[in-house]
DNA sequence: TTAACATAGTTGCATGTGCAACTAAATTAT
DNA sequence: ATAATTTAGTTGCACATGCAACTATGTTAA
């Protein structure tokens, strides 16, 4: 029924545009809103939310980054205001990354907005579609993770 | 029937993650292959192929980037012998960006390994929801154009 | 024809990113 | 206990990106 002898679809020309073009959205909508803050900052900010005080390197981690852009991420957050380092009393090679008042009150007025964006966004497509292009996203997610496993 | 009482599917994040696996795997992959050429420099030589001696400020627009990252993006690609630019004769404000030998080089060492990787990581995605995909993501696109054109 | 405007591209400044090499600190092995 | 190794984070270098301001050129209007 498919098969309605078209080539195969590329999918990957198409995320790659899709996450840009959100990128850019992200970033008027903030501007426009009077939030000086990127979709980096507000990942950070996010996992800070949900567990203060997290070291740099589960930071890197968890946001899928390299420690080099880690530390630059938190020096120019640090250098905002949004957050404050602190180096391990038990440790002194690790830093805990901290939100200060003003990132949570950052944190605060954005998020509203970034749920807003993503309801806005994906206006018009059915939630079994939804669900569908979740599991793709996995799918790729795992091919990816699986050949470079092999690959190295 | 869809009503499972899940919570909504929030896409955004997923795609963004995805688009950002890809981009990791696209350069180890070449890097791997010999070949120093990154995914954005690819899309170029791609449009240049398609039709030699575009204006920038087409390049620009057709693939969505700023012209001051043209700009920096052709210069990088001038510096590597990939692309020539040449002043217009009839427009002296105009750079026409032709391809190298060696630029039409790498594109065709790089082309095939990026349709391999096109192939490879939509494994295991039935044809019918990469077309829901596909449409799912052009829908995504459509309401951020959209959203744009109120908001401005 | 000259002034106003529009267009193409560049540059300064800021952000984000990775790799490789490095420092400092902690852990393991000899 | 001292040396070798591992780990956390930083820095140099390179690339990619956008905005705003700028230059140079071309077009339009008065």
């Amino acid at each position: 029924m498919t098969n309605t002898s078209k080539e195969t679809i590329t999918l990957l020309p198409w995320i790659g545009k899709t996450a840009k073009f959100m990128d850019y959205y992200i970033a008027d909508y903030m501007k426009v809103q009077g939030i000086d803050i990127s979709k980096q900052q507000f990942i950070v900010l996010k996992h800070l939310q949900d567990q203060d005080g997290r070291k740099q390197n589960d930071l890197a981690f968890i946001t899928n980054r390299s420690k080099t852009a880690l530390t630059r991420l938190i020096h120019t957050m640090e250098k905002k205001g949004l957050v404050r380092r602190s180096i391990s009393e038990s440790d002194m090679r690790i830093n805990h990354v901290f939100l200060t008042p003003f990132g949570k009150k950052t944190w605060d007025d954005a998020h509203p907005y970034f749920l807003k964006i993503v309801e806005e966004l994906q206006q018009g497509i059915s939630e079994e579609d939804l669900l569908i292009v979740k599991n793709a996203l996995e799918i790729i997610q795992a091919n990816i993770k699986l050949k470079t496993k092999i690959n190295q």
